[in-house]
DNA sequence: AGAATGTTGAGCAACTTACTCGACAATAGC
DNA sequence: GCTATTGTCGAGTAAGTTGCTCAACATTCT
């Protein structure tokens, strides 16, 4: 279990901003409340994705965090990055890179770098608006169920 | 960068261990010297390895390790579940099991468990006889490289 | 009996994770 | 200009994990 709370609640306000995208700045606590993140933890996510380019923030009333990009452009792998660092299972798979140096690694180099671009191709052939449809879908049958 | 020492190192043992298979025992300072991993902590590894039957040791003069099964039949997932538990990005997707509890994951959980599957399938199709292929022709290389 | 091997539990230092707290900064409205 | 409403960020904390080490012990062969 590798993904850890930075990645999984980095995508959630993600697609949190997404699902109220065009709707104005979205606020911290909102964000918070409906995702289940901690606030303070998500304030320290969120200067993440702002470092990142992924959003921009508004102080003040009527203040709040937007997506500067439109979710169909926001790769999940590039957040992922932002968040995780690289998902690289080992180092010396970043890049392509030739390593100079003979270690025991070496002999396993080529399945960790397989994984890798096999994990590169997924992630970044996902976009935070699929992931919004997902989660729209989700709370539509959410309702639906409530409902009968 | 998410492959720990305990995998790194658990592996490369039992690539030593295949390259001397035939040999009878090969010691743990003679394991640890070649991999270069500390002895002190290659023992414990080597008790996670033989409790997931991948090994079998003889104490006393003489004694060492040795494989359990031949090299072509262990294969690195199993190898890799037992030195690092789980390989899964998140615990949601082990044995396809049905969430049945909404969360803020739900929207993302499939990207990850395709993900899950690929590695599965990468490591199940790779044997420790592979790898120490890999290993021996690595050494060949090296051995060449210096002749010349 | 002694040397040559492996085994294991406990412990340690360093590091990481998942937060929290509180002070501060920016902004709108009155 | 003051107040309320928002976000920002550095420092700190508790708990957990990693990568080991140490020392005592167990087994086996000569």
């Amino acid at each position: 279990m590798w993904l850890s709370r930075k990645g999984d609640y980095g995508v959630r306000a993600l697609i949190d901003l997404a699902l109220h995208d065009g709707e104005g700045p979205v606020q911290r606590a909102g964000i918070a409340d409906r995702q289940e993140i901690p606030e303070s933890y998500l304030d320290h996510l969120m200067a993440l994705l702002r470092r990142g380019g992924f959003v921009r923030s508004v102080r003040g009333p009527g203040g709040g965090h937007l997506l500067t990009r439109r979710p169909e452009e926001i790769c999940l792998l590039h957040v992922i990055e932002t968040l995780e660092g690289s998902v690289a299972p080992i180092s010396c798979v970043e890049d392509g890179e030739d390593c100079t140096h003979d270690c025991g690694l070496c002999a396993q180099r080529p399945v960790w770098e397989e994984i890798y671009q096999d994990m590169r191709r997924r992630l970044g052939a996902v976009s935070i608006a699929d992931l919004a449809e997902r989660a729209r879908a989700q709370q539509h049958a959410r309702a639906a169920h409530y409902s009968i």
